[in-house]
Order: C-alpha cells, then sequence, then structure tokens
RNA sequence: GCCGAGAUGGCGGAAUUGGUAGACGCGCCGGACUCAAAAUCCGGUGGGGUAGUCCCCCGUGUGGGUUCGAGUCCCACUCUCGGUACCA
C-alpha cells in the first residue's frame, strides 16, 4: 500500500475501474427507486470555471448519496452548445462556430472526467446537434399548429453599419458593441410563443413547490409573472365610435377620475398628431418623450374629451410620457387625489383634483402634499358614499358590468416570448414564407432542417437554401433565415437526456420513467427565465403526450456564486481562479472537498487558496490514518461491553456522525458541516490512537463508516481506501451506513446548570437520575450554591439530559 | 420605491425544535523535530478584569420587547447582497 496519498495515482485507478464496469450507465428499472440528480448544463467556454466546478460536485455528492441510498440514479451530463461566443469566436479567430464549439466540448468533457464525476457519459449530446434540435423544430410546428406559436412585428435592435440585429446585451450605451455605430429599433416579424396563455397555471403551480424550491426563486417568478385583478372599463369618446378602453386595479377611485392619459405610442395619439402640429411637435421632442424627461410628468392635450362611464362628465384626454404601451391598454384613467404619478401630472399641468376616497379612521388626508392612494371610504362619489373601498370596488364594478362599459379581468406583466433570432449559430427557424400560402411549416419528412456548419457566420446564406418550393403549392418560396433563442434548447434538454437516442420521436416511454427531475441543481441567475421556460414547455410537452406530471423539477437547490476579493470571477476583475491547476497540485478530491466545506451550498462563497491547504492536510491525514491502522481490516465486530470510557465515547462520535452526516445528505445539503463533523471524528481517533486505545475492531468500524460517508464527496481517495483494506465490494456500491441507537446511549451524562439564566456549573450525572435527585445534587453544588445564598428559589427549569436552570429572587 | 435573502472572532463558517455562542477549517502566536528550511506533530488563540489554571464581567449589525433562558421569536431601524421597477 502507498504510504503516501498520491492523488493522481489514486485518480487514475478509480476513474479506470468506474470506466470499465461502466459504473455509472443508467438504465430504467421499472419498479426500482429512481432518482434523476441534473446540474445545469455548461455553456462550452472552453475552460470550466469554479462556478462549474462547484455546481457539479454539489450535484455529483447528491447522485452518489442516494445511489448509496439504494435509488436507481441518473445523472447525465450535455452542452448548452448554441448562442453567440462562438459566433463572436468565429469572426475573431478565422474559425467555423461549429469547429470551435466542438474543440471547448472536447477539453471541457476532458475537465469533467478528471473531476470523476459520475455521469452516464452514453447520453451525452449538444444542443448543435441535427439529431437534438431536429426535434425542437418537430415541437415548434406541433405549436405553430395549435396557435402557440404565432407571428407578429416587434422592435429589435438593428445596427445599421453592420446590418444586423443586436442581442440586447450588445447594446453598449445605445451603440452597437463592434460597430459603434447608434444603434436603430426596427420593427420586424418575429415569431412568438403564448406564453401569456400558461400564466395563470405557472403561477399557481409555485404554491406546490413551495418547500422543494428555494423561496426566493418562487417569489421572482411570480414577480416575474406578475399578475394583478382589476377592471377593464370603456369610456366612449366624443365624436368617435371606438370606445377608449384602460385598466385599473382601483376601481372605487372612478368618481375621482378627472382627465385620461394615453402612452405616446397609443394609436390615437399616432392618428391625431399627423393632424395636430402641437401634438406632433410634443412627440418628436426628445426633452419631453425621452427616458430621463419622465420624471418631469410631461404631456400634451389631444384636444379631444373621453366620457365618464357613470356620469356622462367630460373629461380631456392627454397624451403622458409615463405611460406604457407595453401594459395594459396604453391607456390609463387618471385619478390625481388616489395615484401619485397622476398627482404629480395634474399639479404639473394645472389639472384638477377630486378627493373620492377618505382614510377609513376619520383622519385628514394631505392631498397638497401627495396623493393619498390607501384604501379607505368612498365620498364625493354619489350614490357610493359611505362604502368602504372593497364595498365600492364591488359596486362600481357591478354597476360598469351592467352597463356594459366594464368587466372584471386579469393582467399580466409576463409577455409572450419572442423566440426569433436573426442570428446564425443556433437552430433554424422550420418554416417557410411562400407568396400564395403564407407561412408552411417544413414537412416532417424534410426535419431536420440543418444548419450549414461549413458556412462562416458573415457569409451570405446560400440562394439554393434559402429559396425552395413551397411544400403547399410548389412555387418558389422563401426559407425563414432567422434562428431560435437559444433558451428554447436548454428549455427542454432535461427530457432528452432520458431518451438521448430516440431517432423517431422527441420522447419515449424512458422520459416518463426518469422524469421529472428529482434534483436539479444551477445558479441562481437562472432562476427567472430558465426556470420559468423549462417549465412552460414540460407543460407544452405535457399537452402533446409527451410527459407525466406538470412540473420538470421536483427540487431545486440554487447554489451561490464563487466570489474572488469580494467580486465575481470574471476577466475584468482579473481575479479568476482557474481550477485545472489546482487539480494539478491537489488531487480531484482536494477540490471537490474543498468547494463543499468552504460554505454551504446556496451561500456565496469566498474563494481562499489557503483553504484549499486544509482539505489536502486532512486527506493527507486520514490516509496516513488508514496506512498506520491497515490491520484492523481483519477485525472481528465491536463488542460494546469491552470498551473503556474513551473508546466509548469516540464510538458514540461516531454513531453521531452517522446520524449528522445522513441528515445533511438527506435535507440539508450542506455539506459543510458533514465534513466538519468527520474531521473531527479524525481527532478524536488520532487521540485515541496516540493514547494507545484504538482497538482494532474500533478502528475499522470506525474507517468503514467515515470511508462509506465519504465517498459521495471524495470517490477517489474512499474507492481506493476501501479496496487497500481489503472490504467488500467497492466503495461505491456500499449502502449509506445507520446510526447504531444502543451506541448512542450515554449511561453518563453531562447537565449545565444555569441560575438565572447564567451558565454557572456543569454536572457529570447518571442519565436514568431522577428528579428529585437531581435537583438535590444541583442545589448541594458549590458553585451553584455561591449564586443562590441568600435568595430564595422560585422554580427549577428542567430539560431532559441537558439543563437545569434555578430561579432565585432575592430573600 | 417594491420583493427576497442576509449581518456571528483577523477570515470562511458552526450552533435541526428558544437551552453551554464561536464546532471544523484557515490565519496568527508559542513549542517539538531539523545544521537549516519544507513537511509533519503538540499547545494556545472573541474582548476585558483579577493576573498562573480559580473566577467574574461584556459579547452574535443598532434600539426596544416577549421568556426562567434569545444568535434563534416579536416590533422599529441601519447596512450589505440578489431580483425588479413609472405595471395604472
Amino acid at each position: 500500500m502507498q504510504e503516501r496519498y498520491d492523488p493522481e495515482a489514486v485518480e487514475q485507478e478509480a476513474q479506470e475501474y468506474w470506466r470499465e464496469n461502466e459504473c455509472f450507465a443508467a438504465k430504467e428499472r421499472p419498479g426500482a427507486r429512481k432518482f434523476y440528480c441534473l446540474s445545469m448544463f455548461p455553456y462550452p467556454s472552453g475552460r470550466l470555471h469554479m462556478g462549474h466546478v462547484r455546481n457539479y460536485t454539489i450535484g455529483d455528492t447528491i447522485a452518489r448519496y442516494r445511489r448509496m441510498r439504494g435509488d436507481n440514479v441518473l445523472q447525465p451530463m450535455g452542452w448548452d452548445a448554441f448562442g453567440l461566443p462562438a459566433e463572436n469566436a468565429a469572426l475573431e479567430r478565422k474559425v467555423l462556430p461549429g469547429a470551435w464549439t466542438r474543440d471547448n466540448i472536447q477539453a471541457m468533457r476532458e475537465q469533467l472526467q478528471r473531476l470523476g464525476f459520475g455521469y452516464d457519459w452514453r447520453r451525452e449530446f449538444a444542443t448543435c446537434d441535427p439529431e437534438y434540435y431536429r426535434w425542437e423544430q418537430w415541437l415548434f410546428i406541433r405549436l405553430f399548429e395549435k396557435g402557440l406559436a404565432y407571428r407578429k412585428k416587434a422592435l429589435v435592435n438593428w445596427d445599421p453599419v453592420d446590418q444586423t440585429v443586436l442581442a440586447n446585451e450588445q447594446v453598449i450605451e445605445g451603440r452597437g458593441w463592434r460597430s459603434g455605430a447608434p444603434v436603430e429599433q426596427r420593427e420586424v416579424e418575429q415569431w412568438f410563443l403564448r406564453i401569456t396563455d400558461y400564466a395563470e397555471e405557472l403561477l399557481g403551480a409555485l404554491d406546490h413547490l413551495e418547500g422543494r424550491w428555494p423561496h426566493q426563486v418562487l417569489q421572482m417568478q411570480r414577480n416575474w409573472i406578475g399578475r394583478s385583478e382589476g377592471v377593464e372599463i370603456r369610456f366612449a369618446l366624443e365624436g368617435r365610435e371606438e370606445p377608449l378602453t384602460v385598466f385599473t386595479t382601483r376601481p372605487d377611485t372612478l368618481m375621482g377620475t378627472t382627465y385620461m392619459a394615453l402612452a405616446p405610442g397609443h394609436p390615437i395619439v399616432q392618428e391625431i398628431s399627423r393632424t395636430n402640429k402641437g401634438l406632433h411637435d410634443f412627440l418628436n421632442h426628445p426633452a419631453q418623450t425621452s427616458e430621463e424627461s419622465v420624471q418631469d410628468r410631461e404631456g400634451h392635450p389631444l384636444g379631444l374629451n373621453a366620457l365618464h362611464p357613470l356620469t356622462g362628465e367630460e373629461l380631456p384626454v392627454w397624451v403622458a410620457n409615463f405611460v406604457l404601451m407595453e401594459y395594459g391598454s396604453g391607456a390609463v384613467m387618471s385619478v390625481p387625489a388616489h395615484d401619485q404619478r397622476d398627482w404629480e401630472f395634474a399639479h404639473h399641468h394645472g389639472l384638477p383634483i377630486r378627493q373620492v376616497i377618505a382614510p377609513a379612521d376619520g383622519s385628514e388626508a394631505d392631498l397638497d402634499a401627495e396623493a393619498y392612494t390607501e384604501w379607505g371610504v368612498l365620498v364625493n362619489s354619489g350614490a357610493f358614499d359611505g362604502l368602504s373601498s372593497e364595498e365600492g370596488y364591488a359596486a362600481i364594478t357591478r354597476q360598469l358590468s351592467e352597463q356594459g362599459r366594464g368587466e372584471s379581468v386579469v393582467r399580466y406583466r409576463l409577455h409572450d416570448w419572442g423566440v426569433s433570432r436573426q442570428r446564425r449559430w443556433g437552430c433554424p427557424v422550420p418554416m417557410i414564407h411562400c407568396g400564395e400560402c403564407g407561412v408552411v411549416p417544413v414537412p416532417e419528412k424534410d426535419l431536420p432542417v440543418v444548419l450549414d456548419e461549413a458556412l462562416p457566420p458573415e457569409a451570405d446564406l446560400p440562394e439554393d437554401w434559402k429559396t425552395v418550393p413551397c411544400p403547399k403549392c410548389g412555387r418558389l418560396a422563401q426559407r425563414d433565415t432567422d434562428t431560435f433563442d437559444t433558451f428554447v434548447e436548454s428549455s427542454w434538454y432535461q427530457a432528452r437526456f432520458c431518451s438521448h437516442d430516440a431517432d423517431d420521436a422527441m420522447l419515449d416511454e424512458r422520459a416518463r420513467y426518469w422524469l421529472p427531475v428529482d434534483q436539479y441543481i444551477g445558479g441562481i441567475e437562472h432562476a427567472i427565465l430558465h426556470l420559468l421556460y423549462a417549465r412552460y414547455f414540460h407543460k407544452l410537452m405535457r399537452d402533446e403526450g409527451l410527459v407525466d406530471g406538470d412540473e420538470p423539477f421536483a427540487h431545486l437547490l440554487t447554489q451561490g456564486m464563487v466570489l474572488k476579493d469580494g467580486h465575481k470571477m470574471s476577466k475584468s476583475w482579473g481575479n479568476v481562479v482557474d481550477p485545472e491547476p489546482l487539480i494539478e497540485r491537489y488531487g480531484a478530491d482536494t477540490v471537490r472537498l474543498f468547494v463543499l466545506f468552504a460554505s454551504p451550498p446556496e451561500h456565496t462563497l469566498e474563494w481562499s487558496d489557503s483553504g484549499v491547504e486544509g482539505c489536502s492536510r486532512f486527506l493527507k491525514r486520514f490516509w496516513r490514518f488508514v496506512h498506520q491502522h491497515r490491520e484492523c481490516a481483519s477485525a472481528a465486530g465491536v463488542e460494546a461491553d469491552g470498551l473503556d470510557a474513551q473508546q466509548e465515547e469516540l464510538r458514540r462520535k461516531l454513531h453521531e456522525t452517522i446520524r449528522k452526516a445522513g441528515h445533511v445528505a438527506e435535507q440539508r445539503h450542506t455539506f459543510n458541516t458533514a465534513i466538519a463533523a468527520n474531521m473531527e471524528l479524525l481527532n478524536d481517533l488520532m487521540h485515541l490512537s496516540e493514547a494507545g486505545k484504538a482497538e482494532p475492531a474500533l478502528v475499522r468500524e470506525c474507517l468503514e463508516a467515515m470511508l462509506r460517508m465519504l465517498t459521495p464527496i471524495v470517490p477517489h481517495v474512499s474507492h481506493v481506501l476501501w479496496r487497500e483494506l481489503g472490504f467488500d465490494g467497492v466503495a461505491l456500491e456500499q449502502p449509506w451506513p445507520e446510526a447504531d441507537e444502543a451506541a448512542l446511549q450515554r449511561s453518563v451524562e453531562q447537565i449545565v446548570v444555569q441560575v438565572n439564566g447564567k451558565v454557572r456549573a456543569q454536572l457529570e450525572l447518571a442519565a436514568d437520575i431522577s428528579e428529585d435527585e437531581l435537583q438535590r445534587k444541583v442545589l448541594d453544588n458549590a458553585k451553584v450554591q455561591r449564586f443562590t445564598e441568600g435568595k430564595t428559589v422560585v422554580r427549577i427549569i428542567q430539560v431532559p439530559h441537558k439543563l437545569v436552570n434555578v430561579v432565585v429572587r432575592d430573600a
């Protein structure tokens, strides 16, 4: 046996064994309890960073633990391979995006394998594989046929020099990042997915994830979906047929409406501006409509009146720069007395302010200072006077609805998802535009529409690719040259891992076996978009009959960022720690151990090089200790009766550690504490050994359990030591240790004694001592008496097996 | 502004349910081994008082409260981080 811990040799041996025996090849075993453990797949940037190492170590530790618990575990890995960096690299280095991406995948796969993660590599795929995106195209066509995918005009960032569309991240201070030219907003026809059809379900289902997903993530998704209940009201316009529709959450304030405000982009505003020079000038005056001017509450009257739906009163209609076209109908009923923005606008433009809500407690609202936005009691509201806001809300809504002028509606902040990207390195949109037939999907037999990887991204698409016969009428038609948002690929990869090689369907029965993902692990930065889109896609696939269940991820763990010197590791801060040299120097196990030990998974991790050293030392000491006690391997079971007090105490510690580590692995995932407990155990074991009391049977029991507890965390060391000690089987396949209740029992206990809540003494007492006896011993104790002398004992509080608190009062 | 999370030694962090605050690790200090260094091992390490080991006081962002007892619960506040923002 190697006396010194040599990580390289150890890791080689373990990894070879796993590979040769295909230990991580997951097979469907109907009836067996399955566990699908998934870490968010990486973008193949070229090298792993610490965030990846952390993410994948957490995932692998959980997966290996579940396996020891007897679960049938699936842990796959793949590549989120489409995206902008590949196109940039292609431009900068004159390589092809596909080649660059696949080289990066190669390099990162090797790094992941070096870290010993137990992935089922047979299931690996990259989202740029045509066999993968083919099914994305297929599903998209299904959605199109169901009306869930549709086209509409939307604004894009257009770089007039590079003649290209830019992503939001590529627009820096209003200019194209590459050309430096001012970016224009252009209206372009784009594909959208009707995620708003699922808004209610996406929101409601969050409640069922409570306790399984971090609360923070649920709250962020709720806010993002942004449900609000209110009333849609139609105001008649003087001299016009079409009414003006507004949305309000406060119909109780309807009687306080004194004017109407429209967004600058509202069709009525646009129409009037053609004949109204003052309005036209206002709209084209950047000082009055730009984002910076919004705080100034600029506006302009339209010379148009709306009629109050209940009183018929004439209300002037204005354009106001703070009204958003994207929310609601782009128009609001303005109640300056009870909305702060309306109040500011009214002040600025001398519009009337009419109070219709009074504070419920009878106090006066100071409307000269600010709007009164609380709920209260209706006043100046005719027949509604005296009603509470809640009653007024209902009564006014009822009356509007009876008169056909309004009804209750639910609004969402969530917009439909624009999935068109005018990029090359992405999944082609499988659609054909025919002058005669309109938009026609590519027939299923012609899928996938393959991206020509040999074509540099800056080269024009060949005419014979762009122009094809219309599948319907046969006339020449144009292919859609856009690609999908890369979030589309990452919205269903978790399902495809189950059926990775299905070539006649997107998914098959295997997906029903494995899904949902039992534990998903990834960065908090994906709390909204990725996790919302993936939930949406799961529901789409469910409604296609492809998967069971309503949610893709049963449990979610969001790991914190890895910081260095208080900042996120990044090139611009120059504080990136490359995992590679650390693995080189200390070995994979030390790096794995450290990222788990340094902090709980959900916390941000402040990187420290010296911390790694500590973990390395622990493994070395452990290795050496095992080496020095090899003879224990042949020892028989521990005879509990033959142990002295110190040995008994150590054995108790062992079983406490087992209990703690089990709890951590099962529920809390605070692996730092489980590691600390094992470090303590090793320290105690070494002290026992120094005292000459390291009975082989006891040492064997400890080492066997420790190796099992450490197997998910430092699998290589555990694998080799397990074999070298000659224990049965392999570490990986061992059952997780169970704590022995009998060993946890104590005959003598340490009892803390407090007087008035302050610790004054500690007593060693028999565990089965009677209450009377205990009280007598406590009160007879000299240290206790120093604080009870001359006072009256009011009462004595006992926490069994732990603590006694003597409450005294001056006599 | 709003929503969420958090604040514990020089540092990362412990302390399932209110019950010995500071486990474990890093760093630092002292010692052993060594010609020396590295490695390794041993001891110490919240602040203060009394100065030896016995003991006392203070201490978990700030100020209040509940309780026999509060890092943990309640109220108010400060700061940090994450998200989001004229959402009618």
